[in-house]
DNA sequence: GAGTGGTCTAGACCACGTC
DNA sequence: ACGTGGTCTAGACCACTCA
C-alpha cells in the first residue's frame, strides 16, 4: 500500500516497532502478538509483508510463533552464547603466529585412537605459537589427517585459523565444529614457550572438526596462558542488526 | 504448481538439495547459484518459494547473497561457537543446586563500581554450590540490582539459572548477555567448598546481562573445579533443522 | 541497459489448535 | 466450525551490479 515514504523495508519497520514494544515492557514474556491479518490492517500492508517482519522476530529470538495459535513474546535467549574466534581474545593489538614444527606422524596407533582418525595412518601434527606483541599468549597444536595432493602453505599454516586450514586441507567438506573448554596446568615444556612458570594454570580450548558423515577431520588444542587471553562470548550478534 | 506430493514443503525440499550438493561437494566454496528464476523454472515454483529456500540455506550459513549479484556458496560458518549454558556441563546425571546465602549490600561503593552499577545503592548477593549427585562441581555468585517488590523467591533461588533469575527480579528487561572465561587458582575458602586443594586451577566464568541501555542487571561468576566441570560449544544447533 | 536479488501485493488452500 | 499460522502463486516495481 505504501510505498516509498522511507528508504527503509516497511516489514522491518513492524519488526522495529514491536520490538521496541517487548524491550520498554509494553509486551511481556507469554503475551500474544495481534494475528497477522490484524498486523496487516494496522500498517495497511499485505500479510506476506507481515510474515516477512514477524519472521526477523523470531530470528532474533523475540518471539514464538506457534502454528493455529499465534504469536509469542518470549524472553531473549541468554542462556545461548556465541564465541567468535576471530575476535575472541583479540584486543588493541592483533594476534601473531610463529609456526614452531610441523610434522607427518605415521603408523602411531595410540594418537590415532585419541584424535578419533579411524583408519588413517597419516598425521600431520602442527604446532604454532601464538603472540601478541613479543608477548607469547597461547601454544596451539593442530592434528590433521594427511591428505594427498594437498599440501600445507607456508602462508596457510602462518596465518589461516584452524578451520579454514581443515577446509583447505581436507576433500570431505567440514560442516561442524565441537569446542571443549577446560582448564589444566602448564607442562615445563609449554611453560617454557609462554615464558611463564611451571604447574601455572591454562585455559585449554579444544576443537574438533568435522565433516557431514560425523568423521573427525582435525583437532586443534590451544593452550593459553591465563593472564594473557581470555575466550569472550556474547548472546546473540544473530542475524542482519534488528 | 506441484500442489500434495508429499508432506514437506516444498521451499524445504529445494534447501535440502541444494545443501547435499553443498556437502556432497559438488557446489564448492565461491561458487554461483543458478538464479532465482532459474531456481524457480527448474523446481517448477515461483520465485517466492525459491526466495524460502534460499533464505533458510543463508540461515544456516551455508550460503550468501548479494544483491544485483546472486548467491554464492560459503564455507559454514565454524569459527562460531554456540555455548548453551543449559546442557553445558550436563552430561548423565542433571546438576543439583544448593544455596548457601543470600545477602543485601548496601552503600558499599567500591563493590558497586567493580560491578558496573553504577546509581545503585543496594546490592543483592546469591552464593550456590553446585553438584553432581553428591560431589561439588563449581562456586556461583551473583549479584543483582536490589529491586524494591520483586521479592526473590526460594525456588527461584534454588533452581532457576541466571538469566531467568535476573529476569524475574528486574523492571528492566535483560537483552544481552556477555561471558568472559578465564582461569584462576582456588582460594582456600573456594576450595573448601569444593572439597578440593587449595591453588587448584579453576575455570571461571563471568556472565554480565544488560538492559537495553546497556545497563548491567546482574552479573554472575561462577568458579569451577577442573576435572568436574568442562564448557562446550558447538557451531550452529542453529535454527530450524535443515 | 540487461540481469540480479529485495520488496510487496492480493489473493488461495492447507494443517493445526480450540471450542 | 472457526481462527490461526504455514505454504504457495503470479504477478509488479525497485535498487544494485556489471558490462
Amino acid at each position: 500500500m505504501k510505498r516509498r515514504e522511507n528508504l527503509i523495508p516497511v516489514y522491518y519497520r513492524l519488526a522495529e516497532d514491536i520490538k521496541h514494544q517487548i524491550e520498554s515492557g509494553v509486551l511481556k514474556d507469554g503475551d500474544l502478538l495481534p494475528t497477522e491479518a490484524q498486523l496487516g490492517e494496522q500498517y495497511a500492508i499485505s500479510r506476506m509483508t507481515v510474515r516477512q517482519g514477524i519472521a526477523l522476530l523470531a530470528e532474533a529470538g523475540l518471539i514464538e510463533t506457534v502454528k493455529g495459535k499465534g504469536s509469542f513474546v518470549t524472553r531473549p535467549r541468554l542462556n545461548q552464547l556465541v564465541i567468535d574466534l576471530k575476535n575472541s581474545g583479540a584486543s588493541a593489538d592483533p594476534l601473531r603466529y610463529k609456526l614452531l614444527h610441523v610434522n607427518l606422524i605415521r603408523n602411531n596407533q595410540k594418537l590415532t585412537n585419541e584424535l578419533g582418525f579411524i583408519g588413517e595412518t597419516n598425521i600431520i601434527v602442527v604446532k604454532r605459537l601464538m603472540l601478541r606483541g613479543q608477548l607469547p599468549v597461547a601454544i596451539e597444536e593442530k592434528f590433521l589427517r594427511y591428505q594427498k595432493g594437498k599440501p600445507l602453505l607456508e602462508t596457510q599454516l602462518e596465518y589461516a585459523d584452524f578451520p579454514e586450514l581443515v577446509a583447505k586441507h581436507q576433500d570431505s567438506v567440514p560442516v561442524r565444529n565441537d569446542m571443549i573448554i577446560s582448564v589444566a596446568s602448564l607442562s615445563s615444556e609449554q611453560a617454557k614457550l609462554l615464558e611463564a612458570n611451571e604447574l601455572l594454570p591454562a585455559l585449554v580450548v579444544k576443537q574438533v572438526i568435522y565433516s557431514r558423515e560425523d568423521k573427525p577431520l582435525g583437532v586443534s588444542i590451544m593452550v593459553c596462558h591465563k593472564d594473557r587471553f581470555e575466550l569472550t562470548a556474547t548472546s546473540y550478534p544473530l542475524s542482519g542488526r534488528l
